[in-house]
RNA sequence: CGGGGCGUAGCGCAGCCUGGUAGCGCGUCUGUUUUGGAUACAGAAGGUCGUGAGUUCGAAUCUCGCCGCCCCGACCA
């Protein structure tokens, strides 16, 4: 993309209204502007790194070998009455009322919508078990929006719901679900601890949130800090496997981690004092098991191999996709801007010409960019008539990991520069090589989406 | 929902107390200049002062209503 053909209004001031740095930073990147109180339009920029987040949680949903759909924003209360849930989930569900004076809902969750979509179509075990999930808008109107994305009204969340035969079988659900969220975030650059939680409106015992460690974090958390040295990495996976399964999540969830609501001091005290931590963290996701709840409420069942009717085991599993923007943005900034991930970034490198309209200095930039594509990278070309420092002032605050400055003196020496937007770390050398350098760097696995 | 605050040019703000022709910085546009970290000079465009009513000869300024937004708390993915 070249940027002077490209729409990034970004802004040199801070808008009053932003009092963290991922807030202000997407705003000054030109990532997102507020529509309305808690709800936001994604600029360009904003919006392919939240097409790369869903890339993600597709690829690794689907890894886990769940099934994706789409269900409405827009839910009838006919269902929510059925479920119990109509009354007790209070002022935060939007309540709207159609032209006939039918009742509707903004949907927050969509257990009931899956519930119902289940109990129409699956009787047998056999067809068990079954896990579908989709990635859709929601809306749950909070008292106090704030913190940008990371505390909207409206966002958007993947969710996921298991059906199975019995509680044991939803547990290995629950179970794959937690190795798959493991690997899902640590491909996005992020730790994120799972930790044992409380299940408000949706019910259920077993359940555990996913928080990434962030000093801006509305989640006070207590854990051991033996378990921030694990690292899920690279390890094969075969989720069918129950022991291997069950095996990961022990290893992940054996030490202490809860949140403050689940804290419980006399177990933190049996942690060795010199790794009891208590911190702040953002949650960016979390599993339920909640059993038949909604099964036996709205009459979800299937028939067993004797021939008996019983209610479905369920669990359901979030990832706020539009809140990891800011979660992983107050995890990876510095004063100069915004440092994204390989696997998330917008653009995989930006060509700074530092003397645009000289005839080869555009050439190389040019050549440069067209190698950069036919290695299946996309670049950002910032080709517009601004001064250096202007170019990189930009170039840093969005945040592109690697950044080629092409200029008149390393023309005439036949180099580019070749800069590491975490480390500052930067090097001459060929353009060829640069291009061959990041196609190398980029497995093919992070080549995202273009548009 | 309790408490506090804000709404004036695209952004950040001053002006309001004490009513009298709407300002500053940045950005934008034009020209010249400059060219490795938001360059310099000159010129220009851009505002129903959130909105409605009231007081007044006269309202950004005073009064009341409404709308929107932000902050602290409670709540919450």
């Amino acid at each position: 993309m070249r940027l002077s053909r490209y729409f990034l209004p970004v802004l040199r001031e801070t808008p009053a209204e932003a009092q963290i740095a991922s807030h202000r930073l997407m705003l000054r990147a030109g990532m997102i502007k507020q529509a309305g109180s808690g709800i936001y339009s994604w600029l360009p920029l904003g919006y392919r790194v939240l097409r790369n987040i869903e890339r993600i949680v597709h690829e690794e949903q689907q890894r886990a070998g769940h099934i994706p759909m789409l269900m409405p924003t827009l839910q009838s209360a006919d269902l929510w009455r059925e479920s119990g849930r109509y009354d007790a989930y209070g002022k935060e569900l939007l309540r709207i009322r159609d032209r006939h004076g039918r009742d509707m809902l903004y949907g927050p969750t969509n257990e009931e919508l899956i519930t119902d979509i289940f109990r129409a179509h699956v009787f047998s075990y056999k067809d068990l078990p079954l896990t579908l999930y989709h990635i859709q808008w929601k809306f749950r109107d909070e008292i106090r929006p704030r913190f940008g994305v990371m505390r909207g009204r409206e966002f958007l969340m993947k969710d996921g719901y298991n059906f199975d035969i019995s509680k044991e079988a939803a547990l290995h659900s629950y179970n794959r679900h937690l190795v798959s969220y493991l690997r899902t975030y640590e491909r996005m650059g992020l730790q994120a601890i799972p930790m044992r939680a409380e299940s408000g409106p949706i019910g259920g015992d077993t359940t555990h949130e996913f928080l990434v460690l962030a000093e801006t974090g509305e989640s006070g958390v207590f854990y051991d800090s033996a378990i921030t040295d694990l690292t899920f990495g690279d390890r094969a996976v075969d989720y069918d496997n129950v022991t291997q399964c069950k095996a990961i999540l022990d290893e992940f969830t054996s030490r202490y981690a809860r949140t403050d609501e689940t804290h419980d001091e006399q177990a933190f005290l049996q942690v060795p004092e010199g790794r009891r931590r208590v911190a702040r963290a953002i949650e960016v996701g979390q599993i339920f098991y909640f059993g038949t709840k909604y099964a036996r409420a709205m009459g979800a069942t299937v028939q067993t191999a004797d021939g008996d009717n019983v209610p479905v085991h369920m669990g359901s599993h979030g990832i706020g996709v539009s809140r990891l923007l800011g979660a992983i943005i107050e995890a990876n900034h510095d004063d100069r801007g915004i440092i994204w991930p390989e696997s998330l970034t917008p653009f995989h490198a930006g060509i700074v010409n530092l003397r645009q309209g000289d005839d080869e200095t555009d050439a190389a930039c040019e050549a440069l960019y067209a190698a950069l594509r036919a290695k299946g990278l996309d670049p950002l070309y910032d080709d517009r008539g601004e001064r250096a420092g202007a170019k990189f002032a930009t170039m840093d605050m969005i945040g592109l990991p690697w950044r080629i400055t092409v200029g008149p003196r390393g023309v005439a020496r036949g180099v580019v520069e070749l800069t590491h937007r975490r480390t500052g770390k930067s090097e001459d050398l060929p353009a060829p090589a640069a291009a061959r350098r990041l196609a190398d760097l980029y497995r093919p696995g992070q080549l995202n989406e273009r548009d």
